[in-house]
DNA sequence: ATGGATTACGTTATGCTATAACAGTGTTAG
DNA sequence: CTAACACTGTTATAGCATAACGTAATCCAT
């Protein structure tokens, strides 16, 4: 009952910010959902945060440039978002990363360092095979909380 | 870059409520940390809930035997317990479970129905050599949300 | 094109989750 | 004994998220 790892090949750091958007706008578009100006927006500020970002601190980086929004239009993008996969919730943070590609039949898994909140994605193999007997995952939930590499060397 | 996990080999539904709580209240005692009457009874709903139970939840329940119990003398209680591993946080649901056993070096696994909320816990071994170089993993939270063998059979 | 269904968005209100801060009480160790 | 520390009670507030309702935009079958 084992399972691997390991890191993404490919390199995400290397797309600008209207790269990344774009891609969300293509992902979209090819499950024909819409990518509004709204979603756009908010997208960008997600991609521009370069982590996990906050609803709330969403909330305030649309202000003033659309009025006063309310926490809905930041929750109901970020829903959206996470249904097609483009975000995922960081559940021990309450908070939201960017996540522009998918690989299928992995999971997501964040390394989270507590000193300087870098975040690295990797995506594992499903923990399918080591669930009790006839359990069928739909979600699963990979966060290690620690110090990374250089705040380790800097201590 | 493998690992596995496992079932847990020893049964703690075998064990009465006393009878976890009183594991318990033996762990905390060997570390000379007080498992005072408030505590002992906050511990003692929390294995009575048979699966994660909410701060709130808890709260209600010591009503009115506490008289009117604010949040903080339920949420001090789960930072006491979880300190000494004793309760895990289910971070997707905003909730906590007892664990009256540890497993030095394996993290806690979590797999949940959604259907009927029963949650059965392994442990697997670390994912540190899954890390990011250098990466120091401090603290894991692995769950994996979907469909329990009894409610797949019953669907 | 038109009208009905669906999806998206704005807004108000509220509910749930969690902690800061301070006061008072109990416990322990020197 | 008493000084330090840990525990509990209480008030207040902060932070996270959604229900519900109305309006506007979009889609699509006719």
């Amino acid at each position: 009952m084992t399972y691997n790892t390991a890191l993404c090949e490919h390199d995400h750091s290397g797309k600008s910010v209207s790269e990344q958007v774009n891609a969300a706008r293509k992902i979209c578009e090819s499950q024909n959902q819409r990518f509004t100006p709204l979603r756009a927006h908010i997208y960008e500020l997600i991609v521009r945060a370069n982590g996990p970002i906050k609803a709330y601190d969403l909330l305030e980086q649309l202000r003033p440039d659309r009025g006063s929004p309310k926490p809905p239009t930041v929750y109901r993008a970020l829903d959206f978002f996470a249904r097609l996969g483009l975000v995922h919730r960081v559940e021990a943070l309450n908070a939201y990363i960017a996540c522009d590609h998918t690989h299928p039949g992995h999971i997501a898994e964040f390394f989270i360092c507590e000193q300087c909140d870098d975040v690295e994605e990797t995506h594992g193999q499903s923990h399918e095979n080591c669930a009790p007997d006839g359990f069928a995952i739909s979600r699963s939930v990979v966060e290690h909380y620690g110090t990374c590499d250089s705040c380790r060397n800097a201590a």
